[in-house]
DNA sequence: TATAGTGCAATGGTCAAACCAATTGACAGT
DNA sequence: ACTGTCAATTGGTTTGACCATTGCACTATA
């Protein structure tokens, strides 16, 4: 009775190991790419096969792969494999998206933080624009012009525009991040209104950022930026109360029967 | 053969339909979120009730809980149940690790996003910070101060003196952004070197970036902070630079044996 | 009565085996 | 040379079981 507890005891000796089976899984591939053994696009070997390698089950197995694969890090196609992402473009949607979920962030505040890394981006971009980012850049302009009158084409060109930019400025980490915030602004956009009528206002924005970064005036294509931005998020600010006022008296008037 | 492709054509308009029971899961949580029926710290149901709720198998919906587990969305504990984070600390961090990797992100490129978000954090803070904001500034400061000569301690206020600054901006998204990227630098610094000698000049620079802010002059918190992060990335190349030089000194001695 | 110990139930963690579904690629027929 | 077909490969899902940890109520004891 007295000796019962020896193994139990070793057993308990290491306390701080307790990390899942997914964590390491996780960490394992993380190893594999930083150690050059995997890169882009790179196909890992089949599941069963890779369960067995690292000598766990293959849900097990399954569990990290998918979760790595919400994550966007990497894509699986039946019958073909599972392959890391060749670009990561939408590493940071689902953790924003979450983010605003849980915290309530409130949209001013996604405005202030675009506004902060786009200036800095474009700043940026006109230090550094090639002709070809210079080209890219113009024709989601021209894009724009010729889309006038149709919303959703026009948001499409607006978007890959200040892309364009922060492709263009060289930095891939503020790009990606960026490019989320803008991304749920636009949905959050989509959701309040359909129609928008300031066409002329934007481009003039647009050409007048375009303008600076060709002629490498940082100083200039930041404030075109910021003002471009700020405005932006006075007629968002606009169309969200046009909407509230209408949803209330929508419900008054549906209260008051 | 003229008419053939009418409804091949219809059904290549709407490619996306194509998702897995896990990205039904994660968008069935965050629906709940956006209801109002999940909220921060919330317990979730035990994995069986909920997975014949949603009508799916136990590991089913296990993938997708711990999917969101690694990203920091949820914690489950064994015994207690499994519960919607408090706070996301670390939401950024694994995509953020994972695009470092698959890209090969210099680590200039990193030092030059924490410039652009922190500048603009530091001259939010001085616009908005209060007095608990510039009490709990102070005291990561002064805490660098007691800890000169401690490499690991004075890093440990180091940090906590930029996030307590990014919360005094008030902004949830970019702060969180610049402590994923701030932390993970200061992964890579400890990798490379374990003492740093410039105590004196770090807080000169802290003392500079605190004291603007506390006088609420943004223009000022932005210039400290500005130059207080190029010193920084200075004293990186050169840590960088002396280590690869020993390292290749070291090789090169190994080769010629 | 209060407190500490003990055991059971609830809950998350892992595994095994089997089957389904989609894709790929080789093979046969034209 | 082209095209349709079928089988092998590979990821997707389920069922069922068992283990490990935690929480809590119950009980025995001071």
């Amino acid at each position: 009775m007295v000796v019962s507890s020896s193994h139990d005891l070793s057993r308990r000796m290491a306390p701080i190991d307790r990390f899942g089976i997914t964590e390491l899984v996780v960490q394992r591939i993380k190893e594999l790419l930083e150690s050059g053994a995997l890169k882009a696009g790179s196909r890992l070997p089949p599941e069963r096969e890779l369960a067995e390698m690292l000598n766990i089950s293959r849900p097990s197995l399954r569990t990290a792969l998918k979760a790595l694969s919400v994550m966007g890090i990497i894509n699986a196609k039946p019958g073909a494999g599972t392959f890391i992402a060749d670009s990561l473009p939408e590493v940071f949607t689902e953790p924003m998206h979450f983010m605003a979920l849980i915290h309530n962030i409130d949209p001013r505040e996604m405005f202030e933080a675009r506004r902060i890394i786009e200036t800095g981006l474009a700043e940026l971009a006109a230090e550094r624009a090639s002709a070809e980012d210079l080209q890219a850049i113009k024709e989601q302009l021209e894009g724009m012009k010729r889309a006038i009158g149709n919303t959703d084409q026009f948001l499409e060109h607006d978007i890959h525009f200040h892309q364009a930019i922060a492709r263009a400025s060289g930095n891939k980490v503020m790009s990606g991040v960026m490019d989320t915030i803008a991304q749920l602004l636009y949905e959050m956009r989509r959701q309040v209104v359909k129609r928008t009528s300031d066409f002329e206002e934007a481009i003039a924005w647009h050409e007048r950022i375009y303008d600076a970064i060709r002629r490498h005036d940082s100083k200039r294509a930041k404030e075109a930026m910021a003002g471009h931005l700020h405005a932006a998020e006075l007629t968002w600010v606009r169309e969200t109360k046009a909407k509230a006022n209408y949803n209330s008296r929508r419900s008054s008037r549906r209260r008051s029967r």
